[in-house]
RNA sequence: GCGGCUGUGGCGAAGUGGUUAACGCAUCGGAUUGUGGCUCCGACACUCGUGGGUUCGAUUCCCAUCAGUCGCCCCA
């Protein structure tokens, strides 16, 4: 048996790989526009950053992290997500120092986490997330969510729901937290055992869970938004306002809770709609983490940020039908027949690729109509066909493989008489 | 980590406990001695995921394993 690739990997075939360029080139851009800049970091960290950062009580660092003792000792994980490095590298490089205050940045790459992969879910998936550190103005947590939300309608997809809701600040997550504590103590034995562990460790996950959806209790359960303070009530307040000021549609859901440990104030998850999409809905999720910064080393700092998956970008697309414009064309494919024209075609084919065209020849010895074939497959705009009697002649035969038109051109002009044409 | 379904040529897909594993697409060749998209003819499975077992005999039955897929937990 042949080596495989490993579970819950893909391979991204070309045909499939424009559809990622596309995507990046547009993520890049829109990043541009709302000024954010690239950072790049490194795919692994010290698994110590992932256990401050994201919070050993998720189930990311508890079941789910690429974890290995390197030849020097160090504990190092494959990152399960952007956030933490992202934060690291902030404080690593003093960039709360930095003159252009907030910090915007974005990334792009690979995540790993030890998962059984479905339909929407891989081991290595690949991320596009911004943060921005430096305010807790909440127009900046509408401008994070509203780059999200252009960015998937800029691609094409309408079947969007926008979900947001607030943890509210450390006061009032405390409040919300002992109050949730007091309302499942007397009957948590009649709940699920991750609720059971969940009550000490993190309270607010109990409302999150599908297995004790229906209990009674859960109906009943305080809301956070029952223990938002002022300072937290308002904050929120304020990001519907602005969100409602750019036109984006929303839907406030008191029980959304972010897996992550460190988010407070706004969470956001953004799902998909469409039909035939599998369990899987969400397609990006963000909130602020005001906090986090300082739990890394740093000085107090603000930030907020989201992740979203190409991924599931591809598959909401998919869903939808919306086909991204990555034709490939061909200006023009060079059949060549016998050993002297074969030999001509070198020199042409550089030529033609020189002046700017994208171009191909034979390489398999293919008899004329099979060339023709070829070119047919490639969607090549044009053929020149060269034959030792062209050759003789000192000239070179042009086909419009659109139209059906064939026409000589000498052969020493050719690229030029070509140039004309294609433009 | 748990559960359902699936695993036959490059792709899709029949099939049977017995010595020759349908078919379609794609590919290659020919009909058309130098011209594509149509048509016709021909070619194309020395591991039927892998390993083991049952059997006189397994691609077909059983077990294990790997992989894919869908779902649960949870998330992007």
């Amino acid at each position: 048996m042949s080596i495989q690739i490993p579970r819950g990997t893909q391979d991204i075939l070309p045909g499939e790989s424009e559809k990622w360029q596309y995507i990046e080139k547009k993520a890049r851009e829109i990043c541009e526009r709302y000024q954010y800049r690239e950072i790049r970091t490194p795919i692994f960290e010290h698994t110590e950053l992932f256990l401050r950062g994201v919070g050993d009580t998720t189930d990311i660092v508890q079941k789910e992290m690429y974890s290995f003792t390197d030849r020097g000792g160090r504990e190092i994980t494959l990152r399960p997500e952007g956030t933490a490095s992202t934060v690291r590298s902030f404080v690593e490089h003093k960039m709360f120092g930095l003159p252009t205050q907030p910090v915007k940045l974005y990334y792009m790459g690979p995540m790993f986490r030890y998962e059984r992969p479905q339909a929407g879910r891989f081991r290595q998936f690949v991320q596009f997330g911004i943060e921005a550190m430096g305010s807790s103005d909440p127009a900046v947590d509408a401008e994070v969510i509203s780059l999200a939300m252009s960015f998937y309608k800029e691609l094409g997809l309408n079947k969007l729901k926008l979900v947001i809701n607030s943890l509210g600040d450390k006061e009032s997550r405390k409040a919300h937290r002992d109050a949730l504590i007091a309302h499942f103590q007397p009957r948590i034995g009649e709940f699920c055992r991750d609720c059971q562990s969940r009550l000490e460790k993190n309270p607010m996950r109990i409302l999150d869970c599908k297995a004790d959806r229906d209990h009674e209790l859960m109906k009943t359960a305080p809301s956070i938004i029952d223990y938002l303070n002022d300072a937290s009530r308002e904050y929120f307040s304020k990001v519907q306002q602005y969100l409602a000021a750019i036109g984006i549609e929303f839907e406030v859901d008191p029980n959304l809770v972010r897996g992550l440990d460190y988010y407070n104030h706004t969470a956001f998850e953004i799902m998909s709609n469409a039909e035939g999409f599998g369990a899987i809905t969400t397609l990006c999720g963000g909130g602020r983490y005001n906090g986090l910064v300082e739990e890394i080393g740093g000085p107090e700092t603000p930030g907020i940020g989201f992740a979203l998956s190409i991924e599931r970008l591809l598959s909401a697309l998919n869903a939808e039908g919306v086909e991204l414009p990555v034709e490939q064309k061909m200006d023009c494919y060079l059949v060549s027949l016998g050993e002297q024209a074969q030999d001509y075609t070198v020199g042409l084919l550089h030529q033609l690729r020189a002046a700017g065209f994208s171009a191909e020849r034979d390489y398999l010895g293919r008899k004329i109509k099979a060339q023709f074939k070829a070119a047919d497959r490639f969607q090549a705009k044009y053929v020149a066909v060269l034959g030792d009697d062209e050759l003789a002649a000192n000239k070179i035969a042009l086909k419009s493989m659109e139209d059906g038109t064939q026409m000589d051109l000498p052969l020493n002009s050719f690229i030029q008489k070509f140039t004309e044409l294609a433009k």
